[in-house]
DNA sequence: CCTATCCGAGACTATAAGTCTCGTTATATA
DNA sequence: TATATAACGAGACTTATAGTCTCGGATAGG
């Protein structure tokens, strides 16, 4: 019994969450900016919430969840090109992500669900094309496809995080080709 | 005039450093925490260095720099094997690295250190190998080796953030063979 | 209508970064 | 050799933020 949890309130807290991360950056978003914004106190925010990654996190999945892109266009090319290209496109999510992946590794508590709620769900949609294309003898069958989705992976984040180079639709073309010319 | 700076002072700071990293793990090393263990006054940190990160910057570019693989073995695939092999094998920076990355990300003033000190200067010698196997007529013309420097690091760093897959020698190995496949 | 639980608000505590001050010590230069 | 200058260790101080606790009031199920 007692009062039930307000969907308004987790509402605004969300949409908060994302205003002061558009706003300010991820490292400057706080938990008294989020509660003050989303008309909130602070234990409310706690009470559902581990700390201020989570509610990123949450905030994040909110908007991103149902864009995670899973392509089935017949071939590999076609597949992997379509995933990256939509991966890609997810720029403005670009500061959001890197921050929840630094505070992942600072905060060991919070790395856990931000792998399991994040990470490992679009490794598994990727690993979905690859399976796909292997069952189609597209991929040769000596490849390990989990060093695969390392290394699709490994380029999108390490460019996320060290912003060497851009992340545009024609660095996910290039690729899908070199990954392609790899999986041969 | 004046008193010079005290060698023996950034020393024993640098090697308090590298004690508090192993002891206690980069996110729980505090500049404090360097300065009471070096017997060194805060002030005296803080008049070298930034902040904690580039005082953990400076004490492990003290033990790696010397150890940046520069292999040249004739073919690009023991160069490859070689660089990775190494690479691979700094197992201990694990967590120190992986702090300096997030603090990059999190702290943009010392982002621009941290890529021109480190994460450039380990591309820059894994791009000399590539540059020489091209040379060789190693590598497809139409490939750009900037990407595949990405690759590389961006599975390395991948693996060093999420840790979900080990950094062994076979891993090594194994993507050395993933690259040069790519590269025919 | 009763009681448990949520709510907003905000005071409070804990931790760590970073600054400032002080008395002391080393060194380049006059 | 004397002196001005800057670094030194020590530690108090300020600020920022995470996270906890407490309050009176609201809202649900039983």
């Amino acid at each position: 019994m007692g009062r039930t949890r307000s969907e308004a309130s987790r509402r605004a807290i969300l949409d908060a969450a994302i205003a002061e991360l558009r706003e300010h950056g991820y490292p400057a978003v706080t938990v008294d900016g989020i509660a003050a914004r989303a008309g909130a106190g602070k234990q409310t925010i706690y009470r559902w919430w581990g700390s201020k990654a989570d509610v990123v996190l949450d905030a994040v999945l909110d908007l991103a969840e149902a864009t995670i892109a899973l392509p089935d266009e017949g071939t590999l090319a076609a597949d992997l090109d379509a995933f990256l290209t939509a991966t890609f496109r997810q720029r403005d999510q670009r500061d959001a992500l890197a921050g929840l992946m630094a505070h992942s590794v600072l905060d060991p508590a919070f790395a856990t669900p931000f792998r399991e709620r994040f990470l490992f769900r679009r490794r598994a949609a990727l690993r979905t094309l690859l399976d796909r294309g292997r069952a189609r003898g597209e991929i040769a069958p000596d490849i390990d496809l989990e060093l695969v989705v390392d290394v699709v992976f490994g380029v999108l984040w390490y460019r996320l995080l060290v912003e060497n180079a851009p992340l545009s639709e024609d660095a996910g073309h290039e690729l899908t080709d070199l990954v392609l010319r790899a999986l041969r």
